[in-house]
DNA sequence: AGAAGAAGTTAGGATATACTAAACTATACC
DNA sequence: GGTATAGTTTAGTATATCCTAACTTCTTCT
């Protein structure tokens, strides 16, 4: 049942996961960019995949996963979400500091080592970031929520997660006390997509951010 | 300063300096069979290793570990034996079960984390199987022990440390009582290189062995 | 509708690894 | 001292990735 993939394989799988999040097929463009590679790349790896029955593709429209395609996202992605989990709570890490360890164990890591793991820190449901961990059997909750981009003017709302793909953000946010849980009111927001000014409970200064960056902070509204 | 090597060239380095404990050059075919692939494919590795300047090899004589070479490989092994120390400490593995898992995660595991796992069990100066953890500047003991199979009978002796790579063989000795840190005592000794005859403090029943099993499990004389 | 620009693919190569088969070397033994 | 054999190396391939350059296809705008 259970094919090993190398570790690129499995890497393209949850790049694809991810870029359908969005709705679309994964385009090509788009997956090279995420891996940080040549779009020629990509052709080669996704007619592999699609060869191993891991995602369909239509030529020159782009890939999405099939089912057994998902099962393997979704696994490595729990993968990903426990070994962050882990390292922030039981190693000492910081949350800003922990996806590029997770990029590299998370394909060595066996299922003995993550079901440990988890046990662990007691299955926690998410990540240090606020992302959803699958199960073992694959269950997430794809539920997309707002960002704070998408909060009206006197807004409040509580934060659920963030990206946590570039540590300088992380610790920007969190310079800012925005991490999941916190609270957060958007004072004012500019016209034109303007810069936001938030409160964030508990910070005694309010705080302006670009829409770039409260696009990528979701929220749970109140 | 750092080079960052592959997985594989990482693995013949340790290949190497193991076999190096030996006394001699590693040989080609002893490199082959300890990573188990064809020995014409070590010829090649060998090459570029030395290409690297991470060994020396002397056409049909073997290949001998450069300082930086034997400094990467002991950082490999360092990394091998906390990660041991550490699965068996914090995650509850079996010390029989731990070796295959290390091997992968040696390879993925940054510096930062094994100093992190290395603290969390109180800095370890041996693993799980008694083999000594070279420190972060890279110094080990490399004393060599004798064997259970180097005692007279009637010796007495404590078992210091054995060879990790099969799961079963850590479990037979497990099963007879046999650890880092048992007391054991030569009863018996057979002609010809046979049977060996232990007693093993705390266990009711003696236990008889081969010559291959007695000679990788090493001990300090009492 | 046609052409420009964006997106995607193919062609041709490079590197890292591994394999089998064939050739070569060193040495040990008569 | 010559030769068998164990141990090594070379030759010729194969796979997995990745790259750049050159095409092809799709979409969109006039």
């Amino acid at each position: 049942m259970k094919q090993q993939l190398t570790g690129q394989a499995e890497d393209y799988l949850k790049a694809i996961y991810e870029l359908e999040q969005r709705g679309d097929a994964a385009g090509t463009n788009d997956i090279a960019a995420r891996l940080n590679i040549a779009p020629a790349s990509v052709s080669g790896m996704v007619q592999r995949l699609a060869r191993l029955g891991l995602v369909e593709v239509e030529r020159y429209r782009g890939a999405r996963l099939t089912v057994p395609g998902r099962a393997a996202a979704l696994q490595l992605i729990r993968r990903h979400r426990i070994i962050e989990s882990y390292l922030v709570e039981r190693l000492g890490f910081g949350w800003d500091d922990v996806h590029e360890e997770a990029e590299r164990l998370e394909h060595a890591a066996s299922d003995e080592l993550i079901a440990r793991m988890a046990d662990a820190i007691g299955n926690p449901t998410a990540d240090p970031h606020g992302a959803p961990i699958p199960t073992v059997s694959g269950e997430v909750d794809e539920t997309r929520l707002p960002s704070i981009n998408d909060l009206d003017e006197g807004g409040t709302a509580t934060v659920v997660r963030m990206s946590d793909r570039d540590p300088e953000f992380l610790r920007y946010l969190d310079g800012m006390g925005i991490r999941p849980g916190a609270r957060v009111r958007v004072a004012a927001r500019e016209p034109f997509s303007g810069p936001i000014t938030l409160e964030v409970e508990g910070e005694a200064r309010s705080h302006v951010v670009g829409t770039n960056v409260a696009s990528q902070v979701y929220v749970q509204e109140a």
